[in-house]
DNA sequence: ACCCCGATCGTA
DNA sequence: ACGATCGGGGTT
């Protein structure tokens, strides 16, 4: 992937790339939502519709439209009726893909680990207000360069009960 | 209009 | 290991 300066937002090329190579290359870098910051620490992929645990496996519908369509848009869902998760949509328009955000190491305004992706949107305030936003253009919700490259390490993604055999979870180490 | 289940979390 | 919890996606 090509290089980025430090403290810049990410772009949309960023997203646009194999989705586990974005999974890896998120880790380290920076979440920006309103007034949060903090380093993204476990990312997962989900990757096309033959990932039987990715949304798309189904195909398209109004619900994974929004996988569909152009890099860098926030993907934002309630699942067990009460938590939501943030993603990020990668790759190129028309191809069904995203990152799931999972991690953060918060900076501000306080400084604190926020692990579990249904914890991190409670922390930081994410909902449905915050769904197909772009983060190539958003001054509320975007992602930045860091220095930090972490080492990580490959698991088996969590929570679902298809794919597992794929090490598509990625954790800071 | 209805049914079913989930990319989780907290407690045990 | 397991139950809480419930909105909404997918189908009828």
């Amino acid at each position: 992937m090509e290089k980025y300066v430090t403290g810049k937002r990410l772009e949309r090329r960023f997203f646009d790339n194999p989705t586990t190579e974005v999974a890896k290359a998120l880790l380290g870098k920076i979440l920006v939502c309103g007034s949060y910051k903090g380093y993204i620490t476990e990312t997962e992929a989900y990757v096309g519709e033959d990932d039987p645990a990715c949304h798309a496996a189904r195909g398209r519908t109004a619900r994974t439209e929004i996988m569909y369509g152009m890099p860098g848009y926030s993907y934002i869902y309630l699942i067990y009726g009460m938590y939501h998760m943030l993603n990020i949509i990668t790759e190129q328009e028309g191809f069904p893909a995203a990152v799931l955000i999972r991690g953060v190491k918060l900076l501000q305004p306080i400084a604190k680990t926020v692990d579990g992706p249904g914890k991190l949107c409670r922390e930081l305030g994410i909902g449905m207000a915050h769904h197909k936003i772009d983060l190539d253009a958003s001054p509320h919700l975007y992602i930045e360069n860091s220095v930090w490259h972490p080492e990580f390490q490959a698991t088996p993604r969590i929570g679902i009960k298809v794919g597992t055999d794929k090490l598509w979870r990625f954790v800071a180490q």
